[in-house]
DNA sequence: CAACCCAAGCTTTTT
DNA sequence: GCTTGGGTTG
């Protein structure tokens, strides 16, 4: 252990070895935070902590993930695993499941997600005959989001005048039904939403005292990362949690605060002291990604917010170069002025194509980009937008197997019963919903007592119905003996589901098909991790238990191609790059539109910005566009007010071949003015610009050949799993043709030696130490262990 | 009841 | 510019 505290600068070292009590981190960009989380809980296990008495709540599973690894190299992973590690949302819906009963639901409820919410929602405001233009469902679910993390239930809203005055006033006075209509629907369907893992986790704390003591004796060590996202349920928790024992250890950045739009409250991280006045601070100032340019530009940027815990970053590292501010004429040219760019810097400086990342506002950016950098043959991906597990053919696989977990799954029920079709119509389904909701029955179980209840539906039409259920529960026989994939194999066939979508030969329909095979790759391969590891659950209610908390980024497969990334600056908290672009720098883009209205906002969008520039280690870019197309319009913009932020010193403007002199900017018209003339109006573009010619010449953009949707298409798929196939097996090694110290590649956790071997036959296992993922003990008879 | 066509709305970020 | 969902027609 000491060898590893001699890694730490002071500040670190403190913040690791102040084991007990309230500990308050605040870190700044750059400045080692993961690796004083990592060694602060190495420390308390060397110290004889029970890694069961541990919670480590992260912002994403992922960061859980490569956290756990990091901690089992130094500790082991045999002490490790038993850390209590996660998100929020996924650590809470695995304690709601022991704990469901307690709230009347069934352990295998189903987790919607905000998809299926707002159907939800959409029914109810359907069935009340409410004006959908005015119940948006899209307001009102964001409207029950914002209620449920600051826990007013329907009860406590229709107690609150004052709530009640608010949705009159909106024009939406039967908000309250609807929302008490959610809360009723989604019990019913013994299912949660997002907010509720985290309000019925308080439920479940706050209405049971001796739930509240058994967990806080279990979790006697609590660290919370990125503490300036929580939100108030979240808070609440985690004080309810820590109340006993208080050794509490938050790590944040105030200035990295940028989820106040889902309702994180930076307030949880400012208040941090006044909540625990032991509290010992602990700043980690000393940035060591970054260069003293990008730092110091980023400092410069967040000095313009007000609220804020004193910091000073700084750092030890070289000046480095300026940052590069570049105009283009169009979005197009942007992202071929960024791919040559790249293209450039690669060549010249030997760079890596994993050394480069793209960084936008919103996802519709990303189109220009891909674009260029495809015609240049330049390898990327992107990350975000449309989820995997959000696609419809997707959602309709796992539809599916969420009914045959949890039968009464309103929305899975609703999605499923007529695809593929089998004659239960809209007509049909209008009567069991209105059935249904006199008895305050679920869909399902209505189905099943439609002969007792009367109903309106015809014999032809209940005789479907009755069909279907015995067609899911006969699954659900089957899913308590087979594992995962052999479930999900034998539903996606037996429905007709691999029928009907083989059947569509378009582009788009061929897309739908891989993904559905690859959702298929993806639980084989679940299902075989599982039996390896001890005392894994290769069950279908296994995978279903967290598969609604997945994202891609979870499931992220590297093929070993170096690849430019391409993501939202939301996404980007926590990663680094050598090379960053942060492109669409322009007013009513970056900051929002929506955005310039509040200073709280504003703020907001500039620790955005602060968040984007600090991802860069050696050089930064900022580039803008003159015109742009957004709804399928061609507009003006104008450079964003942040580019002016920055003290010029730190900048250098690159003078493009052709200056619109329409723009306006202090700093920007200093630059330009002399090269050009100032403020002559013409708006004639110098240069030889081939692209010009053509933007401007109406629709003659290239036109996107027939192959674009399928090739965008492969390349949005997330999850990348080359030449996998759920069918091919290969040789792998058997027990005897292993011995210690052999090197070995697995089909998951790649490269490898074999450490130790134990237990004969069926039994035998490997403990192999793996170049990437660590120290992993197999089971033979599952593993697929191939020689070097 | 299904297939097809057209219109609206979207583009601020997501566990 | 694209997707989704609703409405209309067969």
């Amino acid at each position: 252990m000491a060898q590893f505290l001699n890694q730490l600068n002071d500040a670190q070292r403190k913040a690791v070895e102040h084991t007990s009590g309230p500990v308050m981190v605040i870190a700044g960009a750059g400045s080692g935070k993961t690796r004083v989380l990592t060694y602060r809980i190495a420390y308390l296990l060397s110290k004889g902590v029970d890694a069961f008495n541990i919670l480590s709540l992260t912002f994403t599973n992922k960061a859980a993930r490569e956290m756990k690894e990091r901690i089992g190299k130094i500790v082991g992973d045999s002490e490790s695993k038993n850390l209590w590690m996660g998100t929020f949302h996924s650590v809470f819906a695995r304690i709601l499941r022991i704990e469901a009963e307690r709230l009347g639901y069934p352990t295998n409820f189903t987790i919607y997600d905000a998809d299926d919410s707002k159907k939800v929602i959409s029914n109810i405001i359907k069935e009340k005959n409410l004006d959908k233009d005015i119940y948006k469902a899209k307001t009102v679910s964001s409207r029950i989001s914002s209620l449920k993390n600051n826990l007013i239930t329907p009860k406590a809203y229709f107690q609150n005048g004052e709530l009640q005055a608010q949705d009159s006033a909106a024009k939406l006075p039967m908000f309250g039904e609807i929302y008490q209509a959610y809360t009723e629907r989604c019990f019913r369907a013994g299912a949660m939403d997002f907010d509720d893992l985290l309000l019925k986790t308080n439920e479940l704390l706050y209405r049971f005292p001796e739930v509240l003591a058994k967990y806080q004796e279990r979790f006697q060590y609590i660290l919370v990362d990125e503490y300036q996202d929580t939100n108030h349920s979240q808070y609440l928790i985690v004080k309810a949690l820590a109340a006993k024992y208080e050794n509490i250890c938050i790590v944040g950045d105030d200035a990295q605060s940028i989820y106040a739009f889902r309702g994180a409250n930076i307030r949880n991280i400012l208040n941090f002291q006044k909540d625990y006045p032991d509290t010992r601070l602990f700043k980690l100032e000393q940035n060591y990604r970054s260069t003293k340019t990008i730092v110091e530009a980023a400092n410069s940027i967040i000095a313009k917010n007000k609220d804020q815990i004193e910091k000073n970053v700084w750092t030890d590292n070289g000046n480095g170069e300026k940052i590069v501010v570049h105009k283009s004429v169009s979005d197009s040219d942007e992202g071929n002025y960024v791919a040559t760019n790249i293209w450039q810097t690669a060549m010249n400086e030997g760079a890596s194509h994993d050394d480069f990342c793209i960084l936008y506002r919103t996802n519709a950016q990303s189109r220009s980009f891909e674009d260029a950098l495809r015609k240049k043959n330049i390898p990327y991906k992107i990350y975000g937008g449309l989820s995997f597990y959000q696609r419809k053919e997707i959602k309709d696989v796992l539809a599916y197997l969420r009914l045959v977990i949890n039968p009464n799954d309103e929305e899975a029920f609703r999605r499923v019963v007529n695809y593929p079709v089998r004659g239960i119509g809209a007509t049909t389904l209008a009567k069991l919903t209105l059935a249904a909701e006199q008895q305050k029955w679920s869909l399902w179980y209505t189905c099943e007592k439609l002969n007792t209840i009367p109903s309106g539906i015809g014999t032809a039409a209940v005789k479907k119905l009755v069909d279907f259920t015995t067609l899911i529960n006969s699954f659900a026989v089957l899913a308590k003996e087979y594992d995962a994939f052999d479930m999900v194999a034998h539903v996606a066939k037996s429905v007709g589901l691999i029928k009907v979508l083989g059947e569509d030969k378009t582009p788009e329909g061929v897309t739908r098909y891989e993904n559905v095979q690859e959702l298929l790759n993806g639980i084989k391969d679940f299902s075989e991790q599982q039996k390896e590891l001890d005392g894994g659950d290769p069950s279908l209610a296994g995978f279903m238990a967290d598969v609604a908390l997945l994202t891609d980024r979870d499931n992220e497969v590297d093929d070993g191609q170096p690849k430019v990334s391409m993501m939202t600056i939301h996404l980007a908290k926590g990663l680094e790059y050598p090379f960053v672009y942060i492109v669409g720098m322009e007013e009513n883009l970056f900051p929002s539109m929506l955005s310039v209205g509040s200073r709280s906002e504003l703020e907001e969008e500039r620790r955005l910005f602060y968040v984007a520039l600090t991802r860069a280690e050696k050089r930064a870019h900022l580039t803008y566009a003159h015109t742009r197309y957004r709804w399928g319009k061609l507009i003006d913009c104008e450079p964003s007010r942040f580019v002016d932020e920055i003290d010029e010193k730190f900048l250098d403007i690159k003078i493009p071949e052709f200056s619109p002199t329409s723009f306006s900017s202090p700093a920007l018209d200093q630059a330009f003015g002399g090269a050009f003339g100032g403020g002559n109006s013409s708006t004639v573009y110098r240069g030889k610009n081939k692209d010009w010619g053509k933007k401007s010449g109406a629709k003659s953009d290239p036109p996107t050949t027939p192959t674009t949707p399928t090739l965008r298409g492969k390349i949005l798929k997330p999850v990348q799993r080359a030449g996998a196939s759920y069918e091919a097996s290969g040789d792998h090694l058997s027990p005897e043709q292993l011995s210690e110290g052999m090197r070995v590649v697995h089909g998951r956790f790649g490269l490898g030696t074999v450490k130790a071997l134990e237990g004969e036959g069926a039994d035998a296992k490997a403990i192999i130490t793996f170049d990437n993922a660590g120290e992993k003990r197999l089971l033979l008879k599952f593993a697929k262990v191939k020689a070097v």
